[in-house]
DNA sequence: ACCCAGGGTTGGC
DNA sequence: GCCAACCCTGGG
């Protein structure tokens, strides 16, 4: 087995970036990665091989240091990118600094967030079912169905005795026997027959992905919520966390307090009005103002506010 | 079947 | 557009 280690510094990338405050921030990319030893791990496919990649952080802007085991040779540099994409470090964030400077209203919003990053898919797939199990659901029970499907039916590999798993591809998932309550007994209850069904029909178009990474934004919107339980704010979701497209605002209970709160006081917007006002308002920005004012609202009391005001 | 809500979606009007 | 129903688990 080949071993390595190498470490990413804060020069490497523009802003800020915490490792544990992102992982663990609920975006319904992913569950968060197996931690061992203050150390998170996921099994990245590198050119068609498999590398267990470790990644840890001290603290806020601290130096990445990153472990890879592998059977086969492989590039640094490809482990490397991965990592950039997931953790959106090859974006330029001064820009959204810069918006939420320039506007007044959201001056403080980066106090709560400070580096907070996009913790996006690795595999779109992962992140389309990950996204249908958090509807109407809880952030700590979708995560637990996930990892227990990942165990139960991904692949598994084995490095250093022990073992990690890759989420099941769509062929896999679409086979999963029904006997013992099959999918259910992972407790995603009735969302089982919309996650099956939306595989069934990402299957029937074999370039799926392909196609809707080429869709701009708001085409990419209309075919992802052909999907069975892809509403407007699962689409919003697979769309920022599994295709990258940045103008995705998801708007759940919370975004709608928040964002009425801020930009619509007194009235009662629907979720349609608020994505709507959010692509005008924020354009590219609009996922990380989402990101930055869900845990904005959390952090400084504002949510048990809005939750008492209900409306 | 103690009660309730959880980063919504669907199907019916 | 509005509204109830939805699986089921964790927490009060």
């Amino acid at each position: 087995m080949i071993s390595g280690q190498f470490t990413i510094e804060n020069n490497e990338y523009i802003g800020d970036f915490d490792l544990n405050i992102t992982i663990n921030s609920g975006q319904t990319s992913q569950p968060p990665w197996k931690l061992e030893n203050n150390t998170y791990y996921e099994i990245f496919e590198v050119r068609d091989s498999k590398v267990l990649v470790g990644v840890s952080q001290e603290g806020l802007n601290e130096d990445l240091v990153v472990e890879y085991y592998c059977v086969d040779e492989v590039d640094i540099e490809n482990i490397r990118k991965i990592l950039f994409y997931i953790f959106d470090l090859d974006y330029n964030i001064t820009d959204v600094y810069d918006f939420l400077d320039d506007n007044e209203e959201l001056n403080e919003v980066y106090d709560f967030n400070k580096g907070l990053r996009l913790y996006k898919a690795q595999y779109p797939y992962e992140c389309i079912i990950s996204s249908i199990c958090s509807a109407n659901n809880s952030i700590k029970r979708w995560t637990k169905s996930i990892n227990d499907i990942k165990q139960t039916y991904g692949e598994k590999y084995v490095f250093n005795k022990k073992e990690y798993y890759v989420f099941p591809e769509e062929e896999v998932f679409v086979n999963i026997p029904d006997t013992d309550n099959g999918l259910k007994s992972f407790g995603v209850g009735y969302r089982a027959k919309y996650m099956l069904n939306s595989t069934r029909m990402i299957l029937d178009q074999p370039d799926f992905h392909d196609v809707i990474n080429n869709l701009s934004y708001n085409e990419a919107f209309e075919k992802i919520t052909e999907l069975e339980g892809v509403g407007p704010k699962v689409a919003d979701c697979i769309l920022l966390y599994g295709y990258n497209k940045r103008e995705a605002y998801p708007v759940d209970v919370w975004i709608n307090r928040i964002t009425s709160h801020i930009y619509f006081k007194g009235e009662k917007p629907s979720n349609q009005k608020i994505m709507n006002f959010a692509q005008e308002k924020f354009g590219d920005y609009s996922g990380y103002i989402q990101l930055y004012l869900f845990n904005y609202a959390r952090l400084s009391g504002l949510t048990e506010k809005l939750k008492a005001k209900k409306s």
